[in-house]
DNA sequence: TTGATTGCAAACTATTTGCAGAAAG
DNA sequence: CTTTCTGCAAATAGTTTGCAATCAA
């Protein structure tokens, strides 16, 4: 009943994957392009975009910052945490004030932070119920 | 010396203004579009982003989730929290732990939380050098 | 052998922009 | 009046997808 899918360790996964583990830049997909094709120049932009999205769901790599492509407003302009639907995308703001941490300024990294935002992930009340 | 722009407060940036704030939806750009289409439907969607941008600039209103369209990947895949320049969109690893706040269960929404994402916003020491 | 994976190109989605006319101040 | 702002449509940016060929197991 199960339908188990078989993986297959590509050349073109596993330069990925070892070029992505090599730098901490956290690239965009361009950017891993760039790396890989130094490696393998006939690579395509498609197999790069391919396979993040293939490791990212394996666990071997993540992405930064929510999921969803499209910008979301908010009318609300006081800094306030918010919780994001992994479904559906939603956004919803966190009822109580959160204290933002502070960071020590030698874990800064040189840069001057002006804000912090903290972002909860999880599952929408309705998108728990169509799960099942 | 100081080129002082002068703003005008059109019929559209008003009813944008106001439709976002009867919400806590935190709609995307093509969501306001359809509420202030039903106020007024001959808006155009390019009016509607260009005065989301505004709104933003001026502090009227936020961008929910970090800035720069472009989705970025971690070949580090346990979660720790991030540091994103504002001007260049560069992304860096806060070198320390933090801890991840809890959300009390009656203050979760219904959400089934399942991670807490953290990421600071700031300027990069190169940015800093260049903006003078 | 066979089905997952690739390169390529076209399609798609979200957003931005140039321009001529409309309207706020 | 002057200059910002609008509607429209075309352009751009980022990402996804269909397909025939290729390759890992």
């Amino acid at each position: 009943m199960e339908e188990q899918t078989r993986f297959r360790l590509s050349k073109q996964r596993k330069v990925i994957l070892e070029e992505l583990r090599k730098v901490t830049t956290h690239p965009t997909a361009d950017e891993v392009y760039d790396m890989v094709r130094k490696i393998m120049p006939r690579i395509s932009l498609g197999t790069v975009y391919r396979n993040l999205e293939f490791l990212c769901s394996q666990g071997l790599a993540r992405k930064v910052g929510p999921a969803g492509a499209q910008k979301r407003f908010d009318g609300n302009a006081t800094p306030h945490a918010h919780i994001r639907c992994r479904v559906c995308h939603r956004v919803a703001d966190v009822p109580v004030h959160l204290e933002a941490p502070m960071l020590a300024p030698e874990d800064c990294m040189g840069f001057e932070i002006e804000e912090c935002n903290i972002e909860f992930e999880g599952i929408c009340p309705d998108c728990q119920r169509k799960t099942c």
